[in-house]
DNA sequence: TTACCTGCAAACTGTTTGCCGCTGT
DNA sequence: ACAGCGGCAAACAGTTTGCAGGTAA
């Protein structure tokens, strides 16, 4: 079943510009912010308001396809679901972001689900702290 | 040396609003917002501006007398810098918020430490998942 | 006396919402 | 045709900033 077909058994639509949320994360690299993905999509669409990329990013979220990470700013960052999964270290001092593998944090899920019962999401948000050449 | 001496040695002054914050971090038992702070101190203040308590509380922390983290949600929360540190889970269905040990982070800042030269402040930001309750 | 600090008002950023006409199904 | 959806403009929350007068040292 395609990603449309799915939208619309669940009562959505396929909307040109829902495609184009799609297709903006789709060419991302990495994570990337509302904001980008609709100047992104503005550069070729510059009737498509910013609202609408919001809409669509939640709407997306809630069926799964999309999910969203919080690096040290206020600012939310967006995935496709079906992106490789990894977790970020953000210094505090220089700026600088640097992607791990989800096995390095996997000892610490493990541990709060057997000790807390609590099924963390790792990924979620960035751990802070200062890098290398920060920490002298 | 106090801190009210601490602060003059750093040519800044001790007015009556930053005793105030300082007084309102003391009080609390755990993290609070700029805004319960702000609401505290005008139940007894109401002339001393929200902006006063925001700009207090950034200069006690470039001081190292406060420091913040981040739940899950937009606001930031803000305690004494040397009140116990402890780690946060916040569960992203029901919102309750749970305090861990720091024990429970240490390895994986070890971990971090040793495989990336990255110092992680894990106390900085929640860890977001499911509680016992809401993963079923 | 002299910077630092304050209250006030206004700006700002990222995001959300109400309205109403449009469009996918 | 009838929900869902989009564009637009306005509201929103949390926070930051410019200004001019006030106050700690």
């Amino acid at each position: 079943m395609t990603v449309a077909d799915d939208i619309r058994a669940k009562g959505m639509r396929m909307t040109v510009q829902r495609r184009l949320v799609l297709d903006a994360l789709r060419r991302a690299r990495h994570h990337i912010t509302a904001e980008e993905i609709a100047r992104s999509i503005r550069a070729s669409y510059p009737q498509i308001d910013p609202s609408t990329v919001y809409r669509n990013l939640e709407a997306l979220e809630r069926l799964g396809y999309v999910t969203h990470t919080h690096l040290d700013d206020r600012v939310t960052r967006w995935r496709r679901a079906d992106s490789p999964q990894h977790g970020h270290l953000v210094c505090r001092r220089c700026g600088s972001e640097e992607e791990i593998s989800m096995s390095v944090l996997a000892p610490l899920a493990k541990r709060l689900k057997g000790e807390h019962g609590f099924s963390a999401d790792l990924a979620h948000s960035a751990v802070v702290g200062l890098c290398r050449e920060c920490a002298g």
